[in-house]
DNA sequence: TTAAGTGCAAAATCTTTGCAAATGT
DNA sequence: ACATTTGCAAAGATTTTGCACTTAA
C-alpha cells in the first residue's frame, strides 16, 4: 500500500485525524492527479468500485477538513479540487480564479493569480472573492486552432 | 420603469412570444420586486399555489429567453434574478458582481459595477467573467452594528 | 478491542417527462 | 379552434439516513 507519493497522502490524512483507508487514498490520488476540479459524477464513474454513498461522505469529510474544496461550475455541478496549502478547517481561502472551459468542461483552479482590487458599493463589506471565467482553455484552444483555422 | 408593473411584464412576455399567464406574471412580479436573486425553494414557498413543475418550466423558459438569469450561490443553489437590459436569447451578459451575504443569504446582483481587467495565464481565452463576493450586505451590516457595537 | 469507516437498503429530495384538462390568442 | 401552458402522476436522478459488517489503529 505504500509507494513513494502515497506517503504524502497518508500524512495528509493523518494530519487531519482521518484513517488511511483505501477509498480515501484513491480519492486523493484521483484528485491530485488532475490539475482541474473534478465533478462528483466523474469521480463516481472512475471509481466504480467505491460505493456512491462512501464517496459522498469522503468528499464531505475532506471538505470540512479543508483538504479539498468545492467549486460549482456553470451548470451548478459541484467540482472538487485539492486545496492549495493555505486552507484551514472550515475556512477556505479559494480567492482564486476558476476557469470553466466551454469545450472540455474542465474547471481549472488558477490559484496563483492575483485578483485585482475590487471596489464595492457603499455598505458592502466583502470577506471573500471568487472569480469565474468561461472560455477556451489552452488545450482546447490548440486543438480547435488545428482543426478549424 | 417601476409604476405600471403589469404592463411592462406583459410587454416583456409578448416580446418573447410567451403567453401572458397568471403564473408567469406572478413570477415576474416576485422577481422584480426583489433587488436580489431568489432561490427556487424560496420562490416555491412564496408561490405555493403554483405547481412546482410549472415553476421549473417557467424559470427555464425565462432563462432561455434571456428574461432572467441564474446564479449559483455558495451552496450551489440556483438563484434567479431579472436580467438587466442587455441580455439576449441564450447569450447572457452577466459579467457583473454577485454578492452573497453570509448573514441574510441574499444574492445581490451588482450589475453596474465595472470589473477590472483580468490577465489570465498564457493560452486561456476568456469569454465571460463573473465575480462572486461573500460578506455582509449593507442591511445586515447596519443591524449587526446596532446589535453588537 | 473498538471506534471509525464502509457498503447496502431504503427514505427523502430534487428534477424531468408524459399526458389530459385548462387557458390565452 | 388551435397551440401553449398548466397541473397532476409517475419516472429518474440525486442526496441523506440507518444499521450491520468490516477495518485501521
Amino acid at each position: 500500500m505504500a509507494h513513494t507519493h502515497d506517503h504524502s497522502f497518508e500524512a495528509l490524512l493523518e494530519k487531519h485525524h482521518l484513517k488511511k483507508t483505501g477509498p480515501r487514498l484513491k480519492v486523493l490520488s484521483m484528485l491530485s492527479a488532475k490539475n482541474v476540479a473534478t465533478s462528483q459524477p466523474d469521480l463516481e464513474s472512475v471509481m466504480d468500485d467505491i460505493d456512491r454513498v462512501t464517496l459522498y461522505r469522503i468528499l464531505n469529510a475532506f471538505e470540512e477538513k479543508g483538504i479539498i474544496h468545492k467549486v460549482f461550475d456553470l451548470n451548478g455541478t459541484a467540482n472538487y479540487a485539492m486545496c492549495s496549502s493555505n486552507c484551514e478547517e472550515n475556512q477556505h481561502h479559494d480567492e482564486h480564479l476558476h476557469f470553466n472551459c466551454t469545450m472540455c468542461k474542465n474547471v481549472y483552479c488558477l490559484d496563483d493569480l492575483d485578483l485585482p482590487a475590487i471596489t464595492l458599493p457603499e455598505g458592502f463589506k466583502p470577506e471573500g472573492f471568487t472569480l469565474y471565467a468561461t472560455g477556451v482553455c489552452p488545450k482546447c484552444g490548440k486543438t480547435a486552432a488545428k482543426k478549424i483555422d
